[in-house]
RNA sequence: GCCGCGAUAGCUCAGUCGGUAGAGCGCAUCCAUGGUAAGGAUGAGGCCCCGAGUUCAAGCCUCGGUCGUGGCUCCA
């Protein structure tokens, strides 16, 4: 590993290098990490237009600072020196990186020098250029990045490459990017006519097609089951609200400009889309007095929020204007939050693995020194306490973070590894000691005084859309029969069979299916047009429907039924089609 | 929101020097009635994203907007 750090380092080096050469006095310096799964350099260009295509340039005269096999030299310069040369070179960026380093009371700084290219570095580097292997790295992409990561600051370019070990490391990481952007959801989603935006509906706002409102409710009545099967009750809540509730929340001081608002045309009276469901579900609770014999109390919901995102974080599902939520609440006593918030633990351990992506890890997110978080010190401590209690009780595979809590509360969030090995955030349980204070909210105890509850948001998909961009990626967009919009496409081969073609048809409208994943009537289409059987199966392969009823004269003859699987071909009698479907995953 | 890039038929895309537009697929009609990944013929289909500007003339050049996209920042 520190083999690979080495070489991505020295490669920012003398990618720097090569733009220094290529650009002379014409780029100044940022910084230039080694990644993940490469490097990057942050530069500034001086009047040069640094393009997409450039990059062929750039990575030529790289290799070529490889083939010159130069000494990548280590000194140290006292920190005053380093400013000077910082200052005499016109680098104002690297100055200001010195000046910080010498305000820390750094004495000296250490450099490195490739050629003539000299860069102020902690290393660790190669010992020569030379020993970056043949076609180990490649440059890939340019983009934007502020200054120090510091939206008031310069833009700077990233030029951005990746690199690995040996040439076959690099291919196989360059396979495994094809393959994601074979299974992008945002190409997918129109292939497989799911869902499509439309520039009169606007930016982020996700239109479901017949087939992806088929599968969204697939998924969202599974996720209703489930919490049903642990005592939640749906309740429904408006789409706009007073914007008092926001303030009253917290909602309005963090979010207040990411809130889509409405105004009465009768008397001018401000709303605002309701861009989550927590503060709504106070008000249920709060609708009438509780008992601690009423506790907890468990409420559900799925149901669409607006967020008014900046339109450069859109991007295809995941990450929308209109979201829908899978969205919990439970208001419970201190002593039920380890039952409940393992009961809900369950539900997304239940939930993935049946979906097929039993990769999970939890990332228990907590807060940072920053300012924006709401509640007490000693309240965070207690909470995040549990959260981690709750987390070995679990058994969850779980990692720490801090500054990714809510402002209200921590969170465990649960992250799920997709079939070429991405992990996405997905499902979340948070802590919430804070919200019901706000809000007022009170029970009343065996001795007859008032407490307050502790609140429990869950999701278990988070948000509908962002799972489902998951979720067709993971699979390709091949679906499991029981959520597939169309599951069943019948292929008759002529016309003269239409008689046993309608036969089947019956088979399967009399067909319930017994699975609680996909209880409910089959979704089947019979495919009547005069195209050859090789079309239809071409086509039928295209949209990814699972399971193809192929139905010629032979069939009828013998009473079967060519069936056609993703994987496999078979054929079953007529009367045993009804039962081989019951046992379809 | 910021720094780039892009938008041409339903889809994927080509369009040279500024001279009013093309392909493949899809679609429609007809023929072919077929056995496991493209049968054949014919035809329809264009506010070249929108709005200004430059020009005798704009798909092409300039400016503004919309939408998409690669990054950054943000994410209840």
């Amino acid at each position: 590993m520190e083999k690979l750090a080495a070489l991505r380092h020295s490669l920012a080096h003398i990618l720097a290098s090569a733009l220094q050469t290529t650009y002379p006095d014409k780029v100044k310096f940022g910084t230039g990490p080694d990644t993940e799964t490469g490097f990057y350099y942050d530069v500034f260009f001086d009047g040069v237009d640094f393009m997409e295509k450039d990059l062929k340039t750039i990575e030529k005269q790289m290799w070529k600072i490889v083939n010159q096999n130069l000494e990548i030299k280590y000194f140290e310069k006292p920190v005053d020196q380093a400013l000077a040369w910082a200052k005499g070179s016109g680098q104002t960026f690297k100055h200001e990186l010195i000046s910080d380093l010498k305000a820390e009371g750094e004495k000296t700084v250490d450099f490195y020098q490739i050629g003539d290219f000299i860069d102020l570095c902690k290393g660790p580097h190669l010992a020569h250029t030379g020993e970056v292997p043949k076609g180990s790295f490649k440059l890939t992409r340019i983009g934007g990045a502020y200054w120090r990561a510091s939206e008031s600051r310069e833009q700077m370019t990233r030029v951005s490459g990746i690199a690995f070990e040996s040439e076959k490391e690099l291919k196989a990481y360059l396979d495994m990017m094809a393959e994601a952007e074979k299974r992008d959801h945002r190409k997918l989603g129109k292939e497989l006519d799911l869902f499509t935006f439309s520039p009169l509906v606007g930016a982020g706002l996700p239109l479901f097609t017949m087939r992806g409102g088929m599968l969204r409710k697939k998924f969202e009545d599974f996720s209703l089951s489930l919490r049903a099967k642990a005592g939640f009750e749906r309740v429904w809540t408006p789409h706009i609200t007073k914007i008092d509730l926001y303030k009253t929340s917290g909602h309005w001081d963090k979010f207040g400009d990411e809130l889509f608002m409405v105004e009465s045309k009768v008397n001018g009276e401000q709303f605002a889309m309701k861009p989550m469901n927590c503060p709504h579900h106070t008000q249920i609770y709060a609708s009438r007095p509780r008992s601690y014999r009423d506790l907890p109390i468990r409420m559900m919901e799925s149901t669409t929020d607006y967020r008014d995102e900046k339109t450069g974080e859109l991007g295809g599902l995941s990450r929308v204007r209109s979201l829908t939520q899978d969205d919990s609440h439970v208001f419970c006593r201190h002593e039920q939050i380890k039952t409940e918030v393992s009961a809900l633990a369950n539900i997304v351990k239940n939930f993935y693995s049946t979906i097929g992506m039993n990769d999970l890890r939890a990332r228990l997110s907590y807060r940072d020194d920053s300012d924006g978080y709401l509640g007490e010190q000693a309240i965070w401590d207690e909470a995040q306490k549990q959260i981690k209690e709750l987390a070995i009780e679990n058994k969850l595979e779980f990692f720490e973070a801090e500054g990714e809590a809510a402002f209200y509360g921590p969170k465990i969030d649960f992250m799920a590894r997709d079939a070429i090995g991405r992990e996405h955030q997905v499902a979340t349980i948070q802590l919430d000691f804070v919200m019901p204070g706000r809000f007022g909210l009170e029970f009343v105890n065996e001795e007859g005084k008032k407490e307050t509850p502790v609140m429990i948001h869950h999701a278990t998909m988070g948000s509908t859309e962002r799972f489902l961009s998951v979720f067709i990626e993971h699979t390709a967009g091949h679906f499991p029969f029981w959520c597939a919009p169309e599951q069943i496409r019948i292929l008759p081969i002529n016309d003269q069979i239409s008689d046993y073609v309608a036969k089947i048809e019956k088979v399967l409208e009399e067909t319930t299916l017994e699975n609680p994943l996909a209880h409910n009537d089959l979704r089947f289409t019979v495919d009547t047009r005069s195209e050859s059987l090789g079309r239809k199966i071409k086509d039928a392969i295209a949209m990814k429907i699972p399971v193809v009823l192929i139905l010629g004269d032979k069939d009828k003859e013998e009473g079967v039924v060519s069936i056609r699987l993703k994987d496999k071909e078979e054929k079953v009698k007529l009367s045993d089609l009804a039962n081989y479907l019951q046992n379809l995953k």
